[in-house]
DNA sequence: ATAAATTTGCAAATGACTTGCAAAAATGCC
DNA sequence: GGCATTTTTGCAAGTCATTTGCAAATTTAT
């Protein structure tokens, strides 16, 4: 683990939500040149310690948002992003694995991943 | 609607299942400026024609497909992708509108878009 | 048809992300 | 620790889907 590495992993651990390279670049925390903060993004998710998905808002174009994961336990969370205030809400862990289960014996396929998130206005930006 | 609209929509009507840009873009029936592609692909979604979504596939990138939408009848579907040949599968209409009403109830956040897509491998490149 | 409004093609720009390469840091071994 | 080997980093340039300005062409309104 270098130090890179470790700086970042200790950002998405922190982190309530999903956040992209462009805001993890502009961290004090993270002094590290633009590529190498992608590359360490690829390098975790690929290591298991984070996972990722691309969203689309209008504000910040497209990115890919990434989160931690605690290797082994547990399941990913899936996301309600706000399209005024870009927070994100979590809905929890995934519940969909059985659905999937059944997917897979339904069509014959493989599923290796499924991206699932909402986009709207949040509460407090609705009022 | 122009010529270039009548066409876009007419290939998409006839897609079974969601298409790109590029692949429009090369397609011999629409003989348009890939600026003309893209800004009537726009245009059809916010006319309620199409609906789209970002997926991400190692070999192709990152890209929007579009699939049609015949406006007022009917929900939108959703799609498993296959890594290896391309293909989409229709995993049939939308059954989360419900779920997505308690959720709004549950948060009180208002849901204007919700994505939902399967990749992995299909059956057929499976074996 | 004629004028006014919209759309198109072209070429250049944008922005997220990637890559080549030489220098710097991490790792393995004594 | 010290030294050789492997991996990672910073920098700068590149890639690629998508966007944009503008003048010409097409569509729409009258
Ligand atoms: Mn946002
Ligand atoms: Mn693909
Ligand atoms: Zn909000
Ligand atoms: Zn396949």
């Amino acid at each position: 683990m270098t130090k890179a590495r470790k700086a970042l992993l200790e950002l998405l651990k922190e982190s309530k939500e999903p956040v992209s390279a462009s805001m993890l670049s502009g961290d004090p925390a993270l002094p590290f040149d633009q590529a190498t903060i992608y590359r360490n993004l690829h390098y975790l998710e690929e290591q298991g310690f984070a996972e990722s998905f691309i969203l689309h808002c209008t504000e910040h174009g497209t990115e890919r948002y990434y989160s931690y994961l605690s290797r082994g336990e547990g399941v990913h969370h899936h996301w309600f992003h706000c399209e005024k205030c870009h927070k994100f809400i979590d809905l929890g862990g995934c519940a969909y694995q059985e659905q999937m289960k059944e997917w897979e014996q339904k069509y014959g396929f493989i599923i290796t991943e499924h991206t699932f998130f909402l986009t709207g206005i949040c509460a407090s930006c609705k009022s």
